[in-house]
DNA sequence: CTGAAAGCGCTTACAG
DNA sequence: CTGAAAGCGCTTACAG
């Protein structure tokens, strides 16, 4: 490691020029055959590898992707930064990560500082929606998840996901249905509340109306626990038999209430997550949901990034529902008299 | 960002070489007050900023920590990768990511990519023991959590820590006990097993003695949930009262077990974890466990890492016992009977 | 204490 | 198609 050879040394090894070298490094211009054949034998002899930190200062490019995420503790975009650092591996690339914790400035300090040592572009995950709208962007960036200013959006069709949704509850009977929401002031949060909130007022006008509650909260687990513990306080007759959440965390923290409450799941209530985290199919019932396809997202991000010229329109990727135990029949009236009241 | 300026603009605009000016951005050198001054004044007025990755090429080292982990997906380590984030933000430095997928070569390949950015140090919380034995390292490198090779190793005192998990269960009257361990290739999962049984075989001396299952796993939900399965299919009066897991995943696949087995923890299993993952507080019940201070270990990687000379002494730092829902008395023979049987 | 100059390892017009 | 040379933006001996 302490003497690495450089083109030079590979330049004398094959008796040629250093800019020959470069040549047949790039991949790109013409060598004659017979010095191309030298050079790569002289490239294995000395295990020569291009420098990449002045590669970058001569071109000011690097083979470095920056990913900006909210917070690498939250299961989904754990999953996304895995995903996208796979999909930057398979092209080459490596990751730089660095966490906004929901803060623009931070964001918006992180995406400098990523400007600055010219990686070879940006991801990321906004904070909210507001944030990075006037960026001067030497290299590209791409939104991902959620909304980073103007940029292209790689997402799951929230919308589309939110509907799938809003039909197994309204086809497995329930009339009367709290949606947790994620924040109005992103754009995922507010795309899947009116997803789910529009195809409920279609069955209002084509079928039967539904009752729909809506409660905001942020995307965690606590908001989830809190809305439906109020929720739920409530007698049986006056409460939504169905709660359906903007993210799984929030569905964890609502079954977490339905719990400590003694409130059966799914039996006397149905809850929904959205996002599929791995947990989802671990905690007790198992959770419905929309499987959002991380590496598909990832692997898009990437290539939009990657592309040349970068990719400048949104690209949406259709989420898929998955039924599991947390969802069920809504309880009939007269069970509810039936059943253990709190 | 399309025309930054250089030193070359500072000097100017200063009135002084490009060289006092590398001189008063170094700190080191001893520059005149009044050029000193004047130079600053040429900083602010230009918006300069060092091209880090020109300094990078001349001095061979750059602020970019590479941390490669396991799986950020795993809970824990995507947690230690956030305090290590945060921990070099707060040393100017910035962090690549890279994940080994437990795969020793991949972890190689990420060590030897690290290597060639020049990043300033790598931190690496090893696939397995044997992993990363021979390197010639050009840069520090340290082990963080699980021992990379024969790197210096920032931990939790697994063994100490788990002895407080032995204590906890023995206090609480279990005398038949089954440990669930973490893979026997990785240090953590040893240690953690070492202090776990070496503290009941201290308790058999001079108290009580314990009968003690032993059985192996990966780190992972699902060995956790197989393991407590097959044990839990066994009649109450067959089986241990209590299981020690040897990380939070495995616990809360015991949990589930439990649960799908229709055995009340903690009345008559009692279930503990190791690492306190946030779940951890969130599963039902919550689980008794032992946290591990991650920004404390972050920090320390870190400080081990940037020091001149990087540090060479292993550094343990104690977990703690966080007591929840999870655990509680050894059932009585007679409650045995009298409780609900499968 | 300061300036002029060399050099880190590449890439890329510029000639030929 | 190939070589010689300039230059990316810094830092650091080397003189003075």
């Amino acid at each position: 490691m302490s003497k690495m050879p450089t083109v030079k040394d590979v330049a004398e090894y094959a008796g040629v020029s250093v800019g020959t070298v470069s040549r047949v490094l790039s991949g790109e211009a013409a060598v004659k055959p017979l010095l191309r054949e030298k050079v790569n034998d002289a490239i294995s002899a000395l295990g020569y590898r291009p420098n990449v930190t002045a590669r970058a200062l001569r071109t000011s490019r690097t083979d470095v992707i920056g990913l900006i995420v909210p917070d690498i503790t939250n299961p989904f975009f754990a999953q996304l930064a895995a995903s996208v650092e796979r999909a930057a591996l398979e092209r080459a690339h490596s990751l730089m990560l660095a966490s906004s914790h929901d803060d623009r400035e931070a964001e918006q300090s992180h995406v400098s500082a990523f400007l600055h040592r010219s990686v070879r572009g940006i991801i990321v995950v906004a904070s909210s929606d507001g944030s990075g709208l006037h960026l001067p962007a030497s290299v590209p960036i791409i939104s991902l998840d959620r909304r980073f200013g103007t940029f292209p959006l790689v997402s799951t069709n929230h919308a589309q996901a939110a509907a799938l949704i809003a039909d197994h509850l309204y086809g497995l009977g329930h009339r009367r249905i709290t949606y947790i929401a994620g924040p109005a002031d992103t754009e995922a949060g507010r795309m899947r509340k009116e997803g789910f909130v529009g195809r409920m007022e279609e069955f209002g006008k084509t079928g039967q109306p539904v009752e729909l509650e809506i409660a905001y909260g942020r995307f965690d687990y606590e908001s989830g626990e809190r809305i439906a513990r109020d929720l739920l306080s409530r007698p049986a007759q006056d409460r939504s038999t169905a709660i359906a959440a903007a993210s799984d965390q929030q569905a964890i923290g609502a079954l977490r209430a339905a719990r400590d409450l003694k409130i059966d799941v799914p039996r006397k209530l149905s809850v929904t997550g959205f996002d599929d985290i791995s947990l989802a199919n671990l905690v007790v019932p198992r959770l419905t949901t929309i499987r959002q396809p991380a590496d598909m997202l990832a692997r898009r991000a990437v290539g939009l990034l990657l592309a040349e010229p970068p990719g400048a329109e949104d690209e949406m990727v259709d989420g898929s529902l998955i039924v599991r135990g947390s969802s069920g029949p809504c309880p009939q009236p007269k069970a509810d008299i039936a059943g253990h009241t709190n």
